[in-house]
DNA sequence: AAAAATTATGTTAGCGCAAACAAATGTAAC
DNA sequence: GTTACATTTGTTTGCGCTAACATAATTTTT
């Protein structure tokens, strides 16, 4: 019952306390917080008065049970200390937040289907209003299935596939234009270095970089398979620097890349003069890399934005399913540059 | 009353539905769920049986009202899109979750005493039972004047002069290692490019540095006051790199590092055959950049760890003053040699 | 000035759960 | 078989808040 029945401890303010002190009803003081302009404004005023001086705080767990919304968020996130995750995430907080709400967030050991049902669950368990599943994970989309139709769900950078409101950057597009940049400066074809398997960036980035070359009508090489780590782009860009017929590389992501010039130099082949590299993301620190990298940048506080408003639009009743496709920009620096006139 | 009074919505199943079906009381069902030893086994399987067959759910909301505990912890963040701060709110998450703890974050746009506060604040009407300040800043120990004194409260990385536990690295001590492992490849002194003012990291890894310098009775140099940022790191190391009687420079963490190297490097200075330089934080890209960088590496993941033990221990009644220091390690790489000749 | 419409406040009840106490059932001791 | 005790289950009540309805105070209309 009383959760500190035989306790002394200050019990803080209540409803009824801050009532008693503005002598109305619990009634006018919920009121007076929720609909101020349906009280009287002296009432109102002697009310907020006794809130202040009782420094009274409504019970969020009380107002919850009452009216069956709980004014949280809930966002499922895998990997969080990665660039990408992080910035949504923020950008989801601070648009929330303005909003009134609150955010749980639920992060994933694996981005299998099972944890994102695990994850969604547990949120669902706190009363969270509706859901937000930032994994960028194939499986991520197909989590739906697993869940009850109420809830209100949006999810980040998963496939289109599913039946869910998306919110997703234009990594084909980004690629695309990228590997375009680096055809247009000259080189045969372009080398791709991709994320590994399951990730919708990877898959889409393979796709955007593929399409490009086939539309310029160059040969497609082989893809290498990385993990998004440098030290994967190291050993995959060691391969790469083997083959003097490599002039261009489009890496998957801004980490990869930086091992890759690492690779090449150390190979000693000169970046861009005799290989050029090309990233994606724009982290913070790509402007300062020797050289400075040539990359795709994403905009994730666009993608959070949109994330929290269109789950605003499905708690507010709306249905159906929205692609939300948020554009990118090629940023161009040092690495990438005219090709070798030798090949 | 009733969220759904008018509506027909099927109304998921609450603790009396399971009772009805399994044939038993609702305090039945609540002890089976929070206490399954006080209840016989055979009654126990008819009751797990009618949840599963219901697909019943607690509501967290109401056994929140009814236990005054809630089950959620608050994080207060500033900036998590930085690497230290994500790391850590990814270790703390991740401890909770292991323990039955979800999460709730707030994060702040700046990190002065009343955006602090104001985070704590918001948390606390979320009736968490626990919270832990992750703003590495000067402010943030000042907070717990503002609260009240029931909370359970661990702030990370901030002043050790306020009567709250303090989770933190051994900045100063790593600074001073730093600064030592460069005097002891011969330098005259170290420059030190610090962080913003405020940030409990600056003075302390100023401190570290600056100590070290005065017990091997060296000359501290004038401080270059940096914001964490690459350019700032690019801006004051093109200062430094004007004057040849630098060889040696501290700087107080790798993205700026990375900018004094690009900033020596158009200068026309070697590094590390005319200046030796070193960081601090280890941040996955720091071993692949050109050169690769020495640096101080902190331990994010025993931070949150030791974060949420302090905070389970508060919440289970425990009081008074605790610091836990939490060390780092040199970690030596390419940027750092022995002093030129020359000087 | 009385009736009707409007606005402001109060009363009641219940959201779903678990604490406290009460009762019933089972087990052991004599 | 009865008393003493432990174990298992049930009943009541209230956590703090707000939806819905009820009533009182005010303004507008006739």
């Amino acid at each position: 019952m009383a959760p500190n029945r035989g306790r002394t401890r200050a019990r803080s303010a209540v409803l009824r306390d801050v009532a008693a002190l503005a002598g109305v009803s619990a009634m006018t003081v919920s009121r007076t917080l929720n609909a101020p302009e349906r009280v009287r404004p002296d009432t109102r005023a002697r009310v907020l008065a006794a809130v202040k001086s009782l420094g009274y705080r409504p019970n969020q767990a009380a107002r919850r049970l009452a009216t069956g919304r709980s004014g949280v968020l809930g966002v499922v996130g895998f990997d969080i200390t990665l660039h990408g995750p992080s910035a949504t995430l923020y950008a989801i907080e601070r648009a929330a937040r303005r909003h009134g709400y609150a955010i749980s967030i639920a992060c994933l050991d694996s981005a299998d289907l099972g944890s994102i049902g695990e994850g969604v669950r547990g949120l669902r368990s706190q009363e969270v209003d509706g859901v937000i599943v930032v994994v960028p994970h194939e499986a991520a989309a197909g989590v739906v299935r697993d869940l009850h139709p109420g809830l209100a769900l949006v999810v980040v950078d998963a496939g289109t596939g599913m039946p869910v409101p998306v919110v997703m950057t234009d990594q084909a597009g980004g690629a695309a234009t990228a590997t375009g940049h680096l055809l247009d400066l000259g080189h045969e074809t372009v080398w791709h270095i991709s994320g590994p398997a399951g990730w919708t960036a990877t898959r889409e980035r393979v796709q955007g970089w593929r399409s490009a070359l086939e539309a310029a009508g160059r040969p497609v090489p082989e893809v290498l398979s990385g993990d998004w780590s440098p030290q994967s782009g190291h050993r995959l860009g060691r391969r790469l620097a083997e083959c003097p017929h490599v002039t261009a590389i489009f890496v998957a992501n801004d980490q990869m890349a930086l091992g890759v010039l690492r690779a090449l130099r150390e190979a000693g082949r000169r970046v861009p003069e005799d290989v050029s590299v090309a990233g994606f993301d724009d982290v913070p620190e790509t402007g300062y890399l020797r050289p400075s990298l040539t990359t795709v940048r994403q905009d994730f506080r666009a993608l959070g934005d949109h994330a929290f408003r269109l789950l605003l639009q499905r708690m507010e009743g709306e249905t159906g399913k929205t692609v939300e496709v948020i554009g990118t920009e090629l940023v161009v620096r040092e690495s990438t540059g005219r090709a070798p006139r030798a090949f």
